[in-house]
DNA sequence: CCTTTGACTCACT
DNA sequence: CAGTGAGCCAAAG
């Protein structure tokens, strides 16, 4: 379980166990269907909310898991950053919309409402 | 080892 | 209100 680390002393390496990248993982396989979060979230979460680019860089590292289920993650405008690492530039949204999540134009439509907020959520 | 970069965010101009 | 710079920290070159 996820939490509040105010060492970030890492060292995680691809298929070893790590903290930072363990932790986002785990806290975005807990996303629920339907809802999204953001690396802003996911990173306040962490402990700082500034270090929001290394959970995209967990994210980059994520897809080679099979349960993480990184297109529920998407920036602070819930606007579809990460879709060009998916393969097809539609294939993030295709999986979203799997999901029951409107996605419109790069966007997730009713964002505020399935906004799902791990530090809330997940209430330590 | 030092430099660059990255799926971000906030503050200031 | 849009554009720019700075901060964040780890991985890859």
């Amino acid at each position: 379980m996820a939490k509040i680390r105010k060492t970030f002393t890492v060292r995680l390496m691809p298929g070893k166990t790590g903290s930072f990248f363990n932790d986002v993982w785990d806290v975005v396989r807990q996303v629920p269907r339907g809802r999204v979060t953001t690396y802003g979230a996911i990173a306040q979460y962490l402990g700082t909310r500034m270090s929001a680019r290394m959970v995209g860089w967990a994210m980059n590292a994520a897809h080679v898991l099979p349960d993480v289920p990184a297109q529920r993650v998407v920036n602070r405008n819930g606007m579809l950053s990460g879709k060009a690492h998916f393969g097809t530039p539609t294939r993030m949204q295709e999986l979203l919309e799997a999901d029951g999540v409107v996605v419109k134009n790069n966007q997730v439509q009713n964002f505020k409402i399935i906004f799902w907020n791990p530090t809330v959520e997940l209430a330590l």
